[in-house]
DNA sequence: TCCCATTTGTACGTATGTATG
DNA sequence: CCATACATACGTACAAATGGG
């Protein structure tokens, strides 16, 4: 595949060279094998070390392939697995938020809040609080990993009987405490690298971002902090006005 | 600030020129703001231009600064908002929809409309429908093109005046039809080329998608239909409930 | 329309530092 | 301690884009 006599489109040699190192990624490589030393592949494309870097680089970037100096360039890259759902588009409410009847708990613990989670609920950095991470499937595909974070720690022996379903009406049905919501930020990135292996998307998909705060209906303050990121393939948010 | 003796953690020059330079732009910029040429500060540094790019490199890849071949490096950071957030983002109001007082046209046809407008509005594909779409920037940078499709072919005649502002306003003054939001619909997916050089990001970054029913006020008919691509890099959607 | 200065983008060359096994 | 391979840095040159004269 001779990418460098393209008719139509302009291209540097760096992104002709990160085009056929894509293409030969997908075809001769597999996860965890090593691309050949920077030097070998420079000199086959006969460029400068420097350009041969730069479209590593871009790989790098895009997630499929990790540098290990004094090793080598590790390959990350999977074959594509999932060209079904390319089409397939479900409607999520917008105020479903931690309340997926079909979510699992991955993860419960105590855990010193960061700056982030601190500034969201008003507490200070390394203020103790509850943090649970949940996991949406639709049709047993993931689609959705909520984090949630809790200040109230009188709840924390109660929570650890959650499992699964819906967290919201876990905490109504067991602590009584209908929560009510305050404000959503709905925002949009990439996936990181152990997201993108949770929700078993490619690396670097773009993932939708919605972060909620929910309040005690009775006192009003701060019950819980959700971060949901979800696989924008796959799910859209809907609001009715 | 010498960031060149830093006994805890070793700093290579062009991460104690990125963290400089992160922090003259809290202090010394604002977003829309130009850097000096890269000459100037490699000089200033006492470095090579190359070092000087590579730390600008990064900034540009924490969303901070964005580069524009020919004119200089742009400022994108707004000062006094970084430290909360791994991230800085402008918020923007979910209802603000086709209300952005500093939109400007870019087009404006009567086209048929296609079978995902047709389905949106209720009407068949073929039918002719008003075609806008509009460019929002904050400080000059772009960060919003919203399309707009209208089907009361009587409007026109009055939206050809449209030049600048926002479409709802005009609309609600020219026509006396104040439109009532019915449903949003929110996603996000890759740039595709042309967005990206639109909004001046790099191929591939992630968008918000938001698309939004309008009806009249009056006769509760279908009156606009928007799909709005939003940087993600630099707007969050925030909605208080 | 064309040219020109400015500024960023790409590319080559070279040298040395750092990490790994 | 050494060979290998990636990381950083300096130097130089030219290309491409932009904006103004």
């Amino acid at each position: 595949m001779d990418l460098s006599r393209h008719p139509t489109s302009f291209t540097t040699r760096y992104q002709q060279i990160a085009a056929q190192l894509e293409h030969e990624l997908r075809n001769n490589y597999r996860c965890g094998d090593y691309l050949p030393p920077e030097n070998q592949l420079a000199e086959r494309f006969a460029v400068n070390r420097h350009t041969l870097r730069r479209a590593v680089d871009e790989l790098v970037d895009r997630g499929w392939l990790q540098r290990r100096q004094g090793v080598g360039t590790l390959v990350l890259m999977r074959p594509y697995d999932y060209p079904l759902h390319s089409q397939a588009r479900f409607s999520q409410n917008l105020l479903d938020q931690g309340s997926h009847p079909t979510s699992e708990r991955l993860l419960s613990v105590l855990r010193p809040c960061t700056e982030h989670v601190a500034t969201a609920i008003g507490k200070q950095e390394g203020d103790t609080v509850i943090h649970l991470r949940t996991l949406r499937r639709v049709n047993n595909v993931p689609v959705c990993v909520i984090d949630h974070y809790l200040p109230d720690l009188r709840w924390w022996a109660a929570l650890q009987h959650f499992r699964s379903g819906s967290l919201h009406d876990f905490i109504n049905s067991q602590l009584k405490e209908p929560l009510n919501r305050h404000s959503t930020r709905i925002s949009a990135r990439r996936a990181l690298a152990k997201e993108s292996q949770l929700l078993e998307i490619v690396p670097q998909a773009p993932l939708l971002c919605v972060r909620t705060l929910n309040t005690c209906d009775s006192s009003g303050s701060v019950a819980e902090y959700s971060v949901s990121l979800t696989r924008a393939d796959m799910i859209e948010l809907t609001m009715e006005h």
